[in-house]
DNA sequence: TCGCTATCTTGTCAATGTCAAGATAGGGTG
DNA sequence: CACCCTATCTTGACATTGACAAGATAGCGA
């Protein structure tokens, strides 16, 4: 409901007011199973205001995805002064980011080609790349290197997300994490 | 179409023809991309038939899950005699059978309660611990190295999925895979 | 004050999922 | 062979949705 001596045809905030009901939908209901008219109803306006900002349900998708890419880029970005706090922190990012990576994980939900979004994925990939190569045994296994250390990440924070493990009914996603990194990539130095 | 004599009012094989037709639209169009009245069409019926079979479009997804995770089960425990290939089978799954690993990493579509889905996954979690228990440094890290296991495997099958790691354009993801396992596991033996 | 553009509202249409009522086909029994 | 019951559909209806178009209004700049 709009705000008392609010004109009705300037919200003012919309844009905003959309996206952050859409990742509350989201934690509701999983990415696919909320709609824009739903959101508009939340918002307070007609169920055709949100096309305006975004063109159409992928659009608004879209929008999330950059904010969560951009979000989780910065938080790498901070970690890389630890390469081993680096798997954490995309653990970390994913679970407590949640209705973000639900949608970051579904590139079929977004526009992938979304210039915001391939440059925060670069920025997200450089920081993946230079920190696996310091946990490398072997510059000839570099890339070897990178992909496990993403695999492991994605892997992890995907199973944590989806209940698979049953750790994640009481345990300390963090820590858990922490923990298999080290034995992982202890052993490989 | 039905064939020429068939009766209008028995199908005689609708389920297994509505769960292929679901495959071949989740290849076409992701798991989320399609409908059940295109199923419907697709097998030459009426709009309803289906519901028939499954409730809803949930249980049809369910089903789709269910004969996923029986297959997955029983190429884990084919592959189990070598435990350095229970993860490459586990990749090998999730691409060579892509529509259905699609559905089954995604438990919101269907009803995870199921009981021909938690035996299934439960059998396939028995071949992951039992061979992760090989592959473990000591008995203390058996558990931890499980869940790297698991999500090395889960995590790679993702990114190649998705298109994230630019190898999938042109790679062969079981040597990708393979070699990944060797080096990380074998650096813990 | 006026004009232009941003930002909405209203209305419409096709498609969908689901549900209910009814039609038909197959199989079993007397 | 006929009848009855149940499995397996078809037909119809309704509410909701996404997308699109036309139009209304509010803000800002000249």
């Amino acid at each position: 409901m709009r705000q008392i001596n609010q004109p009705a045809y300037h919200h003012g905030n919309l844009r905003r007011v959309i996206i952050d009901a859409a990742l509350q939908a989201i934690i509701e209901s999983g990415p696919a199973g909320w709609s824009l008219r739903e959101l508009a109803r939340r918002a307070g306006v007609s169920h055709a205001a949100p096309a305006y900002h975004f063109g159409d349900k992928q659009g608004l998708l879209t929008a999330v995805a950059a904010e969560g890419f951009a979000m989780f880029a910065d938080t790498l970005e901070r970690a890389a002064a630890d390469v081993w706090e680096v798997g954490v922190a995309y653990v970390r990012f994913a679970i407590d980011h949640r209705p973000y990576s639900e949608v970051m994980f579904r590139p079929e939900l977004y526009r992938a080609d979304d210039p915001s979004i391939t440059s925060a994925r670069e920025r997200a990939a450089n920081v993946l790349v230079t920190s696996a190569g310091t946990l490398s045994p072997s510059p000839e296994h570099d890339r070897l290197t990178t992909i496990a250390a993403w695999s492991l990440a994605h892997g992890f924070a995907g199973l944590w997300l989806s209940g698979a493990l049953p750790e994640s009914a009481d345990g300390d996603p963090e820590a858990l994490a922490r923990s298999m990194i080290r034995l992982v990539f202890g052993a490989m130095r």
